[in-house]
DNA sequence: GGGGAGAGTGGGCATGCGCCCACCATAGTG
DNA sequence: CACTATGGTGGGCGCATGCCCACTCTCCCC
């Protein structure tokens, strides 16, 4: 094993290893030791980058977070064109197809990074807490542009449709939910408040 | 320490002692030895009593899941009284206000232990599953009776209204959701469907 | 009341974890 | 071409977990 030669941004490296056991093996499998396994370098390497595990854990979750901004972006700059319901069909397959649920499984399941990520983010399981805000954020502005009601509820109907979501990704791990399942929550949701008329 | 004098009961004690971790430490401190600690006995009783520690774990579950019976059999007899939003609400408070999501946290958490339960209820994740069963059996009954639209997506409200639920308990394990929150979601998801008008 | 079956006790093993640290290869400097 | 700083390596420690098992105590039946 050739030792002292510098690996070319470990950090991301390290985040990238940690990302592919949680899509294969789940929140549990991650361990500083599998970590640097798929990672292909010595145990040692993680602990020279992150003061220890749960820092790193903290670090790769706000990293992967950070990439909710440009959906986030995405969906607000969506609001007025298409159908409500398959702007936040998109959405939420987007969501829930790609690695948050391991995300939040794992944050759920440490009590240490959940306290450490407390610092950061205060109120409730960082990346649902955000993702619950781009909703938010966007059905704010559909109704500001009259296609959903003045009355309706925004703040509920995000959370509604992030837990049911979430609920639909994590309760079968194995086989993830194809998208007309998303679409049939979207419409079930927002059945009581659409009025698909444009900008009036 | 006496020794050889049996326990009334071990199972039934044990159960107990594992539910109370599970409410005031959560699923993490949930260990065999946490477990007999709790109940005041030596850690090689679980193992007289048990195969193994997931088998426990597993009939620990499967046992609770048994409470939800009764619960489920009077949700289906307020079928007809009250309003729907209230009789969804008071559903949903029960569920989460109790041990639910601890379990739901517990079944997620141990892959060995879920592996286990599939072959008792192979679908989705136990306790979320006959939870689902039980609203989509209800608003069945409503929907018999006229109160809410004859075309509503009764499964996909089922899904929904436990994915905002549990969202909704295990966002914040700190301070359990008021009767409040419960009662938005329910207004807001069955905003679509309801018609309160008495059977016709 | 002697004896055996059943049941609780707790020492201790193997395993896997996070982490520390002594060691050493490489690259950049003079 | 030596010298040092940077950073990768991997042995191994301390701890917690699930579990096994030899030991011991109690109860009950004859």
């Amino acid at each position: 094993m050739p030792t002292g030669v510098a690996l070319r941004d470990p950090r991301e490296q390290l985040f990238d290893a940690a990302e592919r056991i949680l899509l294969r093996d789940g929140p549990n499998a991650l361990t500083s030791r599998a970590v640097t396994t798929e990672a292909g370098c010595a145990k040692g390497v993680l602990h020279r980058h992150f003061t220890n595990f749960d820092a790193f854990l903290a670090d790769l979750v706000l990293d992967r977070i950070g990439r909710l901004d440009a959906q986030s972006a995405a969906l607000r700059d969506a609001a007025g064109t298409g159908t409500v319901a398959d702007n936040v069909t998109g959405a939420l397959s987007d969501l829930f197809g790609s690695v948050a649920v391991a995300i939040v499984g794992l944050v759920i399941s440490r009590d240490a990074l959940r306290t450490r990520l407390r610092r950061t983010t205060p109120t409730g399981i960082p990346l649902l807490t955000e993702a619950t805000a781009m909703f938010t954020s966007y059905l704010t502005a559909e109704r500001d542009l009259g296609r959903i009601t003045p009355d309706a509820d925004v703040d509920t109907l995000a959370r509604t449709l992030i837990g049911a979501g979430h609920l639909l990704a994590a309760g079968r791990p194995d086989t993830p939910p194809e998208t007309e399942a998303f679409h049939r929550v979207a419409t079930t949701v927002l059945a009581g408040v659409t009025q698909e008329r444009p900008a009036g």
